[in-house]
DNA sequence: TAGGAGTATGCCTAATCGAAATAACTACAG
DNA sequence: CTGTAGTTATTTCGATTAGGCATACTCCTA
């Protein structure tokens, strides 16, 4: 409730849809939706839309973003418009220089299956594994089709630095798979188990 | 409240901890929470005490592990240890064969800063991925020492594997962070920024 | 005209964390 | 051998965050 509350307190997700504003332009829920699917999702997960909504509203009331209804062309329904205000950018230049950066945090579904192996078949683990490779490449070619878009742009120099460490990121994904892969294929020999 | 409710429909955290109990050992929440942090804090995070008591009670209410109070040697105050039940080894191993796998999932602090780079000074850049390189280097160490720990036991090949991994993926982590200093460097490099 | 996709929003529950309560044990100054 | 400050276990409480699901409205297509 008290300015200290409220300013500066944010939780990093609040700092990530303001960041997504500090680029200047003017944007809905919707758009802000789809540019953190195109970037943040890559090394930051992607916030639900319902997150980002109520995230708008606590910059708002924090004075950091001011919105304005917008009646669209066609006759679609009318959509609210929000951009970042001169304090919002202020906030978020001291918050990115200033506060303390939380640990990388990592929740591997795949890992944590692998982890119960004594739970599994060797075939379920390989199967696991070569999804794995699977997702990890498709992810490492939608973070280097967005790098090749925003490169042009100069003010998206390091949101495309950002894509280049994921398109690299993801790779090592999916060779840190295959090289489990063969893990799993020598113990499953060393157990005697090669069919 | 139904059987469908309860069970099978538990979040990817319970299924973690009755995965730490799936090794077999009668373990208190304060062993569960040690255990984790040497072992799921390398691939899926660790859960707060908190969080691991109230796990405990969720999986008891399911019928899928069961307590007992210890009185302790020496006087030290009682404690609850769990140990899983026969259906809840079950519903693990179930859960690990069948379940859908959710994709993993990153939140990478420092990235979230370098994304926004267009607020910060080079100076501080190159700071965070220092201190990124320094993070992962002793993550990196510290699942090359629980994962020698875990080798000799052959109950845990599977997790020692997964430790592995880790190892490597720190190591990765730690490449990553160097190699996009570079770019940092490169770029400022480019834009005249050479001090 | 029913159904799907895109846009925009609200509400309610579940997940998760931080701080603190309790208790005994250790170490060490006096 | 006593006071006390710090450490390790053990567990609970209260608050916040994040997420899932429902809704509503507009256009487009079969």
């Amino acid at each position: 409730m008290s300015d200290e509350t409220n300013r500066r307190t944010l939780p990093a997700t609040s700092w990530a849809v303001l960041g997504l504003l500090s680029f200047g332009e003017e944007l809905s829920g919707y758009d802000l939706k789809k540019w953190s699917d195109r970037s943040l999702r890559f090394f930051y997960w992607s916030p639900s839309f319902s997150q980002i909504y109520s995230e708008l509203k606590r910059l708002e009331k924090a004075g950091y973003a001011s919105s304005r209804q917008v009646a669209q062309e066609t006759g679609t329904r009318d959509k609210r418009v929000y951009r970042i205000t001169a304090e919002g950018m202020a906030a978020v230049r001291e918050w990115a220089r200033e506060a303390p950066v939380d640990p990388p945090v990592l929740k591997h579904g795949p890992m944590l299956r692998l982890w119960l192996g004594h739970l599994l078949e060797p075939t379920q683990m390989r199967e696991l594994l070569i999804r794995q490779q699977e997702f990890a490449e498709d992810m490492r070619l939608r973070a280097a089709a967005d790098a090749e878009r925003a490169k042009d742009e100069p003010a998206w120099a390091y949101p495309a630095l950002t894509l280049k460490w994921a398109e690299r990121y993801h790779a090592s994904e999916r060779d840190l798979a295959a090289a489990m892969l063969d893990d799993i294929e020598a113990l499953a020999a060393e157990r005697g188990e090669h069919p």
